[in-house]
DNA sequence: AAAAAGTAATTCAACTTTCAACAAAATCAT
DNA sequence: ATGATTTTGTTGAAAGTTGAATTACTTTTT
């Protein structure tokens, strides 16, 4: 018997409006944001890195750890320190305990280079976004994209165990 | 008078959780559908290109036009259409009216990649989102994005007044 | 009609990201 | 212990992206 031909379901004209309005939207609001944090020589990913590491104790984490916290790649975040080493936002030192490791160390210019960032990003994310609903609206948003990830978390969970 | 410096408005827990939340899940959602389209040989912003392109009327469209509705620059149109022509997926022709023009069209093999894309796209937007939040949720986020949207279009109306 | 200004698309150079390969150290299994 | 495996992080090359410069054409202005 030939393997039946599953017909598919295709969005309905609510759901499309609502895929298409978020990724229309999400689209153009990294772009505006990215341009709201032009002016301090910085990007949204090396921002998120520096807030990242900026949190850790001591302002210093392991290399892995940044990059998990991150969201990006080993590869990448050694990409990524080597230049803002090179801006003086950062440094690197190896871990006594496990000397496969690496720190990685903000220094004071880094430091001082996020607080000056930070509270017109802030007022980015407020005009851009957060301020264009009312608070239901942001417990709604966090509710379902708290879901959404959650639910990613589980798949995720079930791709491994395929293997 | 020294200009008084301002204490940035920070977010509050809530806004915050849906900032973060927001992003968060957003980033991990467009890895995972990726992966999911990575079997098509597609990346997303391809699949974007190559679905704008077959809802043009006879699937071809002048590659300024292209780009715009792909939210892409002209640049990365011409490098991914290099990309994807020699994937026989499009081909180019000049404009006949306007000979600075270029028209992308879209191949036979570039129809059918997109078709049998499209279930499997479509099934990953379920998965990986619509079908993780109710009819009301999805119109509460139309409307929170489409809001979102048109605030920056009045937001980049005023950037270019300034100029 | 010639010059100037504007537009369409590509190309170039610089930069970023990804992918695969690698080295060094730690952990695990026997 | 010791050999296999895993983990940590880096590297180099290839691929992708960006923005400025360029080319070829069109439109506007004088």
């Amino acid at each position: 018997m030939p393997a039946k031909k599953i017909e598919p379901k295709w969005l309905t004209p609510k759901e499309l409006k609502a895929w298409r309005s978020y990724i229309v939207a999400s689209r153009r609001l990294w772009d505006a944001m990215e341009m709201d944090l032009a002016p301090h020589e910085l990007s949204m990913s090396d921002y998120e890195i520096l807030v990242h590491l900026s949190e850790a104790p001591d302002r210093q984490i392991r290399m892995s750890e940044l990059a998990s916290s991150a969201m990006i790649s080993k590869s990448r975040l050694s990409h990524r320190m080597k230049v803002m080493e090179k801006a003086g936002w950062v440094r690197r030192e190896v871990c006594k305990i496990d000397k496969r490791g690496q720190f990685a160390i903000m220094t004071e210019k880094g430091w001082k280079a996020i607080v000056k960032a930070a509270p017109d990003h802030t007022a980015s994310i407020r005009s851009r976004f957060i301020d264009h609903m009312t608070a239901k609206d942001q417990e709604d948003l966090a509710r379902i994209f708290e879901r959404v990830n959650d639910k990613m978390r589980e798949q995720f969970q079930n791709c491994d165990e395929e293997k």
